[in-house]
DNA sequence: CTGACAAATGCCAGCGATGGCATCTTCGCA
DNA sequence: TGCGAAGATGCCATCGCTGGCATTTGTCAG
């Protein structure tokens, strides 16, 4: 039915393995060859078979992308998975995409997922990420993976961007407008971006020399519903404050909701900055002050790293990618209606 | 390395064509056989290799998502993308996606897809869902395929909602709470979701006896700056409506905006609603009304109906899934405030 | 108990590609 | 001009599984 391998060659006048050597690369090909095989395969419009190239050569030409969460993907996961595929678009590879609940044994599971698709690299972002006893077993299997985190471990091809640092701008930010007392919701206990959110926080109080108050600071848990019970928290406070930095936008949308019910108006009674730089950072009003997470370029990266990998094994790669802070109205100096 | 069926044979003391009917759901295997082969699946961890199985089986296991709009993933795709991985998990069949941009000869770039991947099934979502020549090349080509569409296609398999109806359900809504000049923003041109909804906004109109007026909509293109445009242009209006009716969530929260430019208050000078139920019509203050799409579901029943039918080939199914009127904070009685 | 037929099971080829090795060219240099 | 090495090309086995058909086993009526 579809054309083959054999086809081709039999069009070129040349053996299947010499079309074979052209469509994989190799070198040893004459040119003008090199040029009938290629000129017969536009024109029967060949394209080699997957299955058959995969079973054949111990390749798959596969990617996964292991992700958590499978009933809700956020926004954070689809932006890796639109890098992924478009990584993928210009190779010979292309994507699958595995929700993996991380509340499974995971080391466990991820040996019938390898057995049945022997894909070529994986692609993990938090939290599988940070999974060690995933990653152990991936080291057991000798399976390539790339990883996109903030941690940058070493020995492993780690693509991230540098957290603490964003959010202690963003958080500067916030101070260079002229706030001193800002609050902070947190992240969600467990994840790393809690910790490196809160920690740029801090840094940024200590740079400019305002005394760390742990009252300003509120548990959330990157949902929209614990940012209106955080803020109402912070909004209740004796001396409340001016600003509120939410570990994430989702929450930073909470706020927006507690001070809309109160009657506050944004910035002019509170000052708003969000994490992620989500879509809705962008349709909210007004406009929420944040910092765009490199996802896109993230999984890009993440897929470009590991495909060379393969080609040079002993390739370990931690990369760190810009950031952007985008300053829309939800911030203004305190006080300014 | 890994495990093959050669092995779970020789460890169940069976041929491996046995196995392989076990593996397949054949009948004619006596029960304790099976039970025997089963256990030794399970004790050996076995899991078939997927490429050798479909080159022997001329089946994939695969079925591929077609979308448009490779660069920037709706909220709607993302949904769909979640039913249609959700619906794959209980089945032996895994998904493919596969961003295909509408600019291309896409009749002509489905043969290398197809050459490629050989998907037993395809799904394929707007504007895919509604490219005349793809589906007629697919029919050539013999491939079963669901689309997801409110048109309702006959002699195929096609997955939607009513539109119309849930167009018509909104503003009626907004005309039970008094509302007589309602504005309408449309959608893109070209796409049966702009027909539909403006279809259901004239519907709810000659319903209540409200007399259509065109100068109450304005043309949009789904996007936010489009929101944004057509609500001022709504509001400059000599008798500005009191409502407006946006085609999508991303353009009512363009009117949100120059509402909130504008200082107007919503509810209380001007009732806003959406259309999709994207995330941020939640995460918005007000909330916003809209009707939420069905598009996990739809995506879940696209990838079981076409799986049924390629048990059973004669089928052809039309399902209308139930959407939902989600009432929140931005719509009110006129003049309330 | 036997024969005939149905059900269960096994054997072997083949899916479409690649890998390893054998063979044939080409080319440089003595 | 001839020879050897390097490079180009071809042949055949093989990857892990399923399909078709042959063979074995089981069942039941006569």
């Amino acid at each position: 039915m579809a054309t083959r391998i054999e086809d081709v060659a039999a069009h070129a006048g040349v053996s299947v393995k010499t079309v074979s050597r052209v469509l994989n690369g190799y070198a040893n090909v004459r040119t003008n060859l090199r040029a009938r095989i290629e000129a017969s395969i536009r024109e029967l419009n060949y394209v080699p078979n997957a299955s058959a190239r995969s079973l054949a050569g111990n390749r798959s030409y596969l990617v996964a992308l292991l992700y958590d969460n499978p009933t809700a993907v956020s926004s954070y996961i689809m932006d890796v998975i639109v890098g992924v595929l478009q990584a993928c678009k210009e190779t010979p590879y292309n994507a699958v995409l595995h929700p993996f609940d991380a509340a499974d044994d995971l080391a466990a599971r991820i040996d019938g997922f390898v057995a049945q698709h022997r894909p070529d690299a994986l692609v993990l972002v938090p939290p599988h990420a940070n999974n060690a006893k995933l990653l152990q077993r991936l080291h057991e299997l000798d399976i390539r993976y790339a990883t996109i985190s903030s941690k940058l471990r070493e020995s492993c091809i780690d693509i991230g961007f540098d957290e603490r640092k964003a959010a202690a701008d963003i958080v500067s930010h916030l101070i260079s407008l002229g706030h001193q007392r800002i609050g902070h919701i947190t992240g969600l206990k467990g994840h790393g971006a809690r910790t490196w959110r809160r920690s740029g926080y801090r840094d940024a109080l200590r740079k400019a020399g305002i005394a760390y108050d742990e009252s300003l600071v509120v548990d959330g848990d990157f949902t929209f519903a614990s940012g209106v019970v955080a803020a109402k928290a912070l909004l209740d406070h004796d001396r409340a404050p001016t600003a509120i930095f939410a570990a994430n936008d989702d929450m930073a949308c909470g706020v927006m909701r507690e001070a809309y019910e109160r009657g506050l108006s944004i910035p002019g009674d509170l000052s708003v900055c969000g994490f992620d730089g989500t879509p809705v950072s962008q349709l909210i009003s007004p406009g929420l002050t944040t910092v765009r997470q490199p996802c896109r370029e993230m999984g890009c990266a993440a897929v470009e790293s590991v495909l060379q990998a393969i080609r040079d094994p002993a390739m370990s790669q931690q990369e760190r990618l810009p950031y952007q802070l985008q300053l829309r109205g939800s911030s203004a100096a305190p006080g300014k209606s």
